[in-house]
DNA sequence: CCCGTCATACTACCATACCAATACCGGTCC
DNA sequence: GGACCGGTATTGGTATGGTAGTATGACGGG
């Protein structure tokens, strides 16, 4: 279950790296209670590091710390998503715009290979190393602008999202699509074209509104019981399912 | 120095909070070592909550710890500055694009009325004051949207821009200016009309950069030693100085 | 006078022990 | 039979001691 930890690193973020990704993977189930003892002998440290562990997932929206009570996975909210996906598209929409204007041309061909190998990866049925590079293409943008912090917002927003694509696998949108989207993305960079490289990566990123629904009635027991907020509400059903679609109408 | 602590609630976030606002605030300056030690002596506790909020503070890129050798206060660095603010300008750009789109009336006169208020305080000399009004007219917003994600990313980056300010104060930017942006912004969400609301919250965004540079030169040792990062270069000293004085320009 | 070396005084980090508060469960009373 | 109640186990939060690693400065050799 957890793999080898180094113990003379620090063993704070070692813990809390496994953890996450654990989370993530919807290995560690939502509403799975994380006990401070328990983990800490499972990775053979003292609480003390992986309290500071939980911290920092707590910081991530990933656990929730109840004080007195005990410190348990957070159930996958529509809410939160919405939240986390809002301000992810805010921050990669003006990462896109701006790798139109401060890209060079050597980025462009280094985020190119990347897709390349996405499409052959896209193929097979290794789900995990599709997502790696799904995460490698958005890093590889924000890379680009150079600007570490806009990285980090992306990679939190990224998380609460990557646990409903681990859910919905392997379904939903098929990866070819996404693989194209990226490529639409890239060609409008290319282009230097802000408009369009600015609305693709809109398209892209509200396509989790696709399944959100679905998989919320399919799973009741992973998800919180509640509903949209208002700045996803306002997306109705018909204009989330028409942007799905039509991403060449843009290109 | 330190504003007394409930001992009966948790000790970390107290303690993080006020280590907090004093670095915002330039009471700890760039480049101070804390000590676990001295800080929980200071506060009563021991080094353990204390030990908490640093990693909290460093998350938020406040202090830097660097292991068996010390935690100490950033000094401001323009790349920073620069990183947090794009994604401040993203994510609150957004924002007020949203706000066109689903702010009630009742939202706009709250907003209007936090207004009214910093209108009244700009005159004094109570910058603390101004200062706490803006920052309820920017939650106020992100509180329209109904967006908690938001304004957590927000916040983080007012830090970095507020330590900035507290630098510049009291000159750069008049007080009267800001409000007259901040009016704009709420006018141009009150018409529904979104690329105004979008471009005068960019402009607003962006009137750090009028004060910065001189401020790095004039305290070399408040300030890191590093230059603008790519996203913020692309912006040109005189398209950022017309900017800055053409706010009527886009209402 | 300058440079390498070692003792010392820090540091953050981890482990352990203790505390207060909550949850759970068995018994008791209505 | 059901609702209340108290003992007990477990939780996160805090305090404290010990460890390994790093800067510093004094000392001794060149």
């Amino acid at each position: 279950m957890v793999a080898a930890i180094d113990p003379a690193a620090a063993l704070a973020p070692q813990i809390y790296a496994q953890l996450r990704a654990s989370i993530i993977q919807m290995r560690l189930m939502p509403g799975q209670a994380l006990s401070e003892k328990e983990i800490a002998g499972q990775f053979g440290a003292s609480r003390q590091p992986v309290r500071e562990a939980f911290i920092k997932l707590a910081e991530g929206g990933l656990v929730r710390i109840l004080p007195q009570r005990g410190t348990f996975v957070v159930k996958i909210s529509l809410r939160a998503v919405a939240d986390a996906r809002f301000v992810r598209e805010a921050v990669e929409v003006a990462t896109a715009r701006t790798c139109c204007r401060v890209a060079t041309e050597k980025d462009i061909a280094r985020i190119s290979a990347i897709l390349d190998e996405q499409e052959r990866v896209a193929a097979r049925a290794d789900n995990q190393a599709f997502l790696a590079l799904d995460e490698r293409f958005h890093h590889a943008l924000a890379e680009a602008v150079d600007c570490e912090a806009a990285w980090r917002v992306i990679e939190n927003g990224k998380a609460q999202m990557d646990r409903v694509r681990y859910l919905s696998l392997p379904g939903a949108t098929p990866r070819s699509l996404l693989v194209e989207q990226h490529r639409s993305i890239v060609d409008a960079i290319a282009r230097r074209d802000e408009r369009a490289a600015m609305e693709t990566m809109r398209v892209h990123l509200r396509e989790i509104f696709l399944a959100l629904p679905a998989l919320a009635e399919q799973h009741p027991d992973l998800f919180e019981n509640d509903s949209l907020p208002l700045h996803a509400e306002e997306m109705s059903h018909a204009t989330i399912a028409a942007l799905g679609s039509s991403v060449s109408a843009v290109g």
